[in-house]
DNA sequence: CTTTAGACCTGGGTGC
DNA sequence: TGCACCCAGGTCTAAA
């Protein structure tokens, strides 16, 4: 569930459960997701306070207090294509003692398959993390190092915030031949689009997929009244995705089991052969493949 | 430099 | 029931 909506939504579930906490002990039922995880995770983690949960484009960023003279850090999470967390109540002391050391603490009632690891609370909360095709990734990086570490460094502005404009869209889209789709869904232009999102604020904005992401902006690089509306229309998307508690496909549900309910209000997405919904089109929709993604859209009324 | 194809994984759905 | 095949919210890497 991984888009920015999905994970400011998984963001704004975990925080009341996690910030100003201690982390009791760390669980890892693997050494790796996409890449390893951190070395020594429970060494690093354990009896560390979580200062607060934070987002950068689709990562999440768990920030820790450090004792002593450490460095602080933060523990950035991706979810991939298929990570999710959820909230369960920890099983107290009681099994725990029975289990060897280094065993994964998870009640067998309770553990299920794909759950990779485990941040047991102090209040006896445990945030689980599970993650089936394992593209999501852990990683904890000093405070002082985030920006300019490979994987934030060259990520463009939060769509959300004040850094993302028409002029600096435009700027960012002039001389790029590739299809404004897959212009959008490159995290250096705008941070947090993906697939879901970049078809929803194309049909919104009634511009079609495969235009040149060039032809958006001015010949001199200045922002259009397309490049002005595409803006409005991801700043609208995305804000309304958020409201809905994000966009629930298969069996994916937020932390507290709840489910989004934006996927209700697709237009576009995984709407193939339907009608179009935008006011008074009675186009359908089509699917193309750009990219290797799948893209769908209404060629009557995108243009 | 820009752009694309392949890679990484598991699971669900479809059609034979 | 089994099996082959396609598809899926991402993004890094190598190659063109």
């Amino acid at each position: 569930m991984p888009e920015l909506p999905e994970v400011e939504t998984v963001r704004r579930g975990l925080a009341p459960a996690m910030e100003g906490r201690r982390i009791r002990e760390a669980l890892a039922r693997r050494p790796d997701l996409r890449w390893p995880l951190p070395e020594r995770l429970n060494e690093r983690l354990a009896g560390r306070r979580i200062a607060g949960l934070g987002r950068r484009a689709k990562y999440l960023l768990i920030d820790l207090d450090s004792d002593a003279a450490a460095a602080n850090e933060v523990l950035v999470v991706h979810l991939g294509m298929s990570g999710s967390f959820r909230i369960e109540a920890g099983d107290g002391a009681g099994d725990r003692a029975a289990e060897a050391p280094g065993a994964f603490h998870i009640p067998r009632s309770k553990a299920a398959a794909h759950d990779h690891v485990v941040l047991r609370l102090e209040h006896g909360v445990d945030i689980v993390y599970n993650d089936p095709r394992r593209f999501g990734a852990m990683l904890l990086v000093p405070r002082t190092e985030l920006e300019a570490h490979p994987l934030f460094r060259d990520i463009g502005p939060e769509p959300l915030g004040n850094g993302f404009d028409a002029a600096g869209l435009a700027k960012a889209l002039t001389g790029r031949r590739t299809p404004i789709k897959a212009a959008l869904l490159d995290q250096k232009i705008v941070a947090g689009l993906g697939n879901i999102y970049v078809c929803e604020a194309l049909h919104r904005a009634g511009i079609a997929p495969e235009r040149l992401a060039l032809t958006l902006a001015s010949p001199t690089g200045r922002a259009t009244r397309e490049t002005r509306l595409l803006v409005e229309t991801i700043r609208a998307v995305l804000e309304e995705a958020i409201a809905a508690g994000g966009s629930t496909l298969r069996d994916h549900s937020q932390v507290d089991g709840t489910l989004g309910y934006f996927q209700h209000t697709f237009r576009a997405y995984d709407r193939e052969g339907q009608p179009c919904l935008a006011p008074g089109c009675h186009g359908s929709i089509a699917r193309l493949v750009q990219a290797g993604r799948s893209t769908f859209y209404c060629a009557s009324c995108q243009r």
